[in-house]
DNA sequence: CAGGTCATGTAATAAGTTACATGATTAA
DNA sequence: TTAATCATGTAACTTATTACATGACCTG
């Protein structure tokens, strides 16, 4: 029961649902992602609570759009979800079960399907990095005197910064360790 | 679509769905879950398929169970997912979207999430460290002269323990810059 | 006027969780 | 005999993906 939370997180300004998608690409890519047809009816849901009022108003570019704002309730109920503590789902991580049976397949393949995780990771890994300098050399607040909005923002991209750099030492490491085994 | 697979992967011995639960449980739970009632229609599926066959067998303890084993065709297929790479789908950090809307609450509150966040993830380190400890203790061949069933199985637990290692200092980190910030 | 992007939705399917239902066997 | 564990399943619901449908507006 994340996305509505999130949503309502995103609408700290008015928003309609396709600037939302827009949201969701650009700033909390590589831990959430929702598409058009997930979010538009949530928004619906949302609004039917009393935690969002919606009207309609024209765009720059294109039809009209639906802007959403955040009521009262929909800041109590983000509130609430915040204060009730880290939420910790169970993980569901392909790439390591593929890993937990990689004996079934052919040394050669394995060490493909390691440099291929590697290069995976090293990718993501370097959007991050984009993201960063981008924002260090804009911003002569980066990071520690942002203010608190884009601070807390900004521990979430350290954390994706430190955890591809794990993931591509560790891939390293694995493939070290399966060449020596192999001689 | 990665049960089924899991499933192929795990049933290189015969196992009834009971036991592939237990399976999940002890070993790949820190990277994947699945319930029962998801895992009975899931292998009756794959036997429709014909990547598993089942027969009716007597228990040590309890009643009889359905005993599933992998065919050539369940093999293959196994195969397969593994040689066409990694498959990483796009991760959902519930956690993660709320300490990047943390600047919602207060903060004494705010100080409050990371430090539960911390201690979760400690907790889980500590679980895993448990694993490790008992597995080196028992095990002479740990980790490098493992065979290769287990050698990879042990690739996935030291990442494991690296990544909540990373993710407690993390919260540290981010601790100590939120008080900082505050005086 | 044709193709792109802006904009909002519905429908069908897949994946996963929670609750419910049933019954055998065993240990206290 | 009663509670726990063993064992298999169904039903209802939630969450997320893919495909489909529609139409406005803008640029070349």
């Amino acid at each position: 029961m994340s996305l509505p939370h999130v949503l309502l997180g995103m609408l700290a300004e008015p928003a309609s649902g396709y600037e939302l998608k827009q949201y969701f690409d650009q700033s909390v890519r590589h831990f959430w992602s929702a598409e058009l047809s997930q979010i538009y009816p949530a928004l619906t849901k949302l609004e039917k609570e009393g935690l969002l009022s919606s009207n309609s108003a024209p765009s720059d570019k294109g039809p009209s759009r639906k802007m959403y704002r955040r009521t009262a309730a929909g800041k109590t109920a983000l509130h609430d979800w915040l204060v009730d503590g880290p939420q910790c789902r169970t993980e569901r991580l392909s790439y390591l079960t593929q890993v937990f049976f990689l004996d079934s397949i052919s040394a050669a393949h394995r060490t493909r399907f390691m440099e291929d995780l590697k290069a995976d990771f090293a990718a993501r890994l370097q959007m991050l990095q984009d993201i960063e300098q981008e924002w260090s050399g804009n911003d002569p607040a980066y990071p520690d005197q942002l203010d608190d909005t884009e601070f807390y923002r900004q521990m979430t991209l350290q954390l994706g910064l430190k955890k591809y750099r794990l993931m591509v030492e560790w891939c390293e490491e694995c493939l070290g360790r399966m060449r020596k085994r192999k001689t």
